[in-house]
RNA sequence: CGGGGUGUAGCGUAGCCCGGUUAUCGCGCCACGUUUGGGACGUGGAGGCCGCAGGUUCGAAUCCUGCCACCCCGACCA
């Protein structure tokens, strides 16, 4: 078999791809920048899809859609949002093909050219806030509380599957409410709604922080952050959400009547996460051996091998293990027979340890004569002997053992890569030997911020919401701050 | 967009300098048989516009020109 994995040590990159392609979860597409979402990997979506938008839907939000093109004119309203995009835009400019008069092949047809080009959208604040001035009069139309599930398209430089593509799925919400105060108690709802989704269904820690004004999302005026890390000691901004002020409402005109009769401009927000989850999913967990997926997320949570000689055997395995699997079933536990008897069984085992199934049952000849099975738990590699009577009752304690075992194991790990440093010297040491957060005084300038990127590379990847206020001297130009923030090298 | 590199079967590749039989090998795939407690083996078989277009030549995977795609390093990146 050809599906020896890179080590992490020996390539944490290559590693990755490696890991993405083999273990069935996306693959590059012959369009540049944009993957082909596999069905193993599609179905880990669906789960995440699922349950953030439970938690959408019970902190008040409704789904709906909007276009996927937006006219050229609407993306200019608001300065310093297309500032933020207009590199990195798609755009469509005719409406027709036709055939090449001169030879064979397709071409363009330039008298199908469009009055006004239209954007292939990177982010739909512009076309929803053109709708939301027509929904919104009144202050009893407000809060005004919308998600879209979407793609979205940036022409980005430089792809890595699940990452950065071109085009990625995700969900924007958009909401719009009266007071400013409201607004941010938006923000930071939807930052704590992602957070709890990472930890308790990822089982990825993250740090809640905001971030500085130069990686702020272009048009807001906060931008609420979880900032993860991964295994090769760089940061992973895991979702956003954006504080947007009146930006948005002034440059599309949505005005509402307060309710003291006068006229005044809604306060906004927008937040998202997107694909780039599966990619922090895989970089959070994953060893040399392939994924390793937490059970709440796991398309498969339990797969069973049967091993046997003959037919003989194979169908009193069939018939042994058929109750276990309806009974699993029944407990909401997703599992999978694979009796297939075109692979042998040690095959079958690296392949589900390649693709993180949680849980293996392995059942033979000599389980069927003692009543017993082997269970193997993917999180440690752990294999153990009991009896078919508790198989059951084992498997939801340990369903539940694994997503916590992840879960603290990623969250020691995340700990030891937060380093506090005093000196630039000291700051650059340990980025180069450790890597991780690092934990600086700042003095709270752009410039200051920009020198030590241009030096290290590493950003301020977000002031912590429960930073301390001590005072301090900011690493680098010595002038007074009062609180660390975290700078990492990020993805 | 700059600098470097690579395009040969589903994947990985040999051949290219120095043009000349039927384009090499491995994995995977298909059929049959033997196997099955940690990635099995045998036998047989299918699969190629040698990235695309043009040129040189009796003859091009091989030489030349142009184009396209991808990879790496920079620049860029809520």
């Amino acid at each position: 078999m050809g599906k020896k994995l890179t080590k992490r040590a020996e390539d944490y990159s290559k590693w990755y791809n490696e890991l993405v392609v083999k273990a069935d979860l996306a693959e590059n597409s012959g369009v540049r920048g944009m993957m082909v979402i596999k069905p193993y990997g599609y179905a880990i979506w669906e789960k995440m899809q699922a349950e953030l938008d439970r938690m959408f839907k019970e902190t008040g939000h409704e789904n709906a859609y909007f276009p996927l093109l937006i006219p050229k004119s609407y993306f200019s309203k608001e300065a310093s949002h297309v500032a933020g995009f207009a590199k990195e835009c798609a755009v469509v400019t005719h409406y027709r093909l036709k055939n090449d008069e001169s030879g064979k092949g397709i071409i363009v047809d330039e008298k199908a050219k469009l009055e006004e080009e239209l954007i292939i959208r990177p982010t739909s604040e512009t076309i929803i806030w053109d709708s939301y001035r027509k929904w919104i009069q009144s202050y009893r139309d407000l809060p005004l509380l919308i998600n879209q599930w979407a793609n979205v398209m940036r022409w980005e430089m430089r792809t890595r599957l699940f990452l950065r593509t071109a085009e990625f799925l995700w969900q924007e919400g958009h909401t719009a409410h009266e007071t400013k105060a409201e607004a941010i108690e938006e923000t930071q709802k939807m930052q704590g709604v992602y957070a709890e989704f990472s930890e308790n269904f990822m089982a990825m820690p993250v740090i809640k922080g905001t971030k500085t004004e130069s990686e702020r999302f272009a048009g807001a005026l906060d931008t609420y952050t979880i900032e993860a890390m991964m295994q090769d000691g760089k940061a992973l901004q895991a979702g956003t959400s954006h504080f947007l002020g009146q930006n948005f409402a002034k440059a599309f005109d949505v005005k509402y009547t307060t309710r003291e009769g006068k006229q005044d401009y809604v306060w906004a927000t927008s937040w998202g996460v997107s694909t780039r989850l599966m990619g922090a999913l895989v970089m959070s967990h994953s060893d040399d051996f392939g994924l390793v997926l937490p059970p709440k997320l796991a398309p498969i949570q339990v797969v069973i091998v049967p091993i046997y000689r003959s037919d003989e055997q194979l169908d009193l395995l069939n018939e042994r293990i058929a109750p276990i699997t309806k009974e699993l079933k029944e407990k909401g536990i997703s599992v999978k027979y694979d009796n297939r008897n075109t692979y042998k069984p040690g095959w079958k085992f690296a392949e589900y340890e390649l693709k993180g199934v949680p849980l293996r049952i392995a059942m033979g000849p000599r389980d069927l004569e003692n009543n017993t099975v082997e269970l193997a738990r993917r999180d440690t590699l752990e294999k153990e002997n009991l009896s078919q009577d508790v198989l059951v009752e084992r498997i939801e304690g340990l369903l539940i053992e694994i997503q916590d075992n992840l879960f603290q194991k990623a969250l020691s790990f995340r700990n030891d890569l937060i380093t506090e440093v005093n000196s630039f010297d000291e700051f650059k040491e340990i980025l180069e030997t450790k890597g991780g957060f690092i934990s600086a005084h700042w003095d709270g300038t752009s410039e200051t911020e920009e020198k030590i990127k241009s030096l290290t590379k590493a950003t301020i990847r977000c002031i912590p919401l429960d930073a301390e206020q001590v005072e301090g001297s900011c690493v680098l130009s010595g002038n007074p701050s009062s609180k660390r923030v975290l700078f990492a090298k990020a993805y």
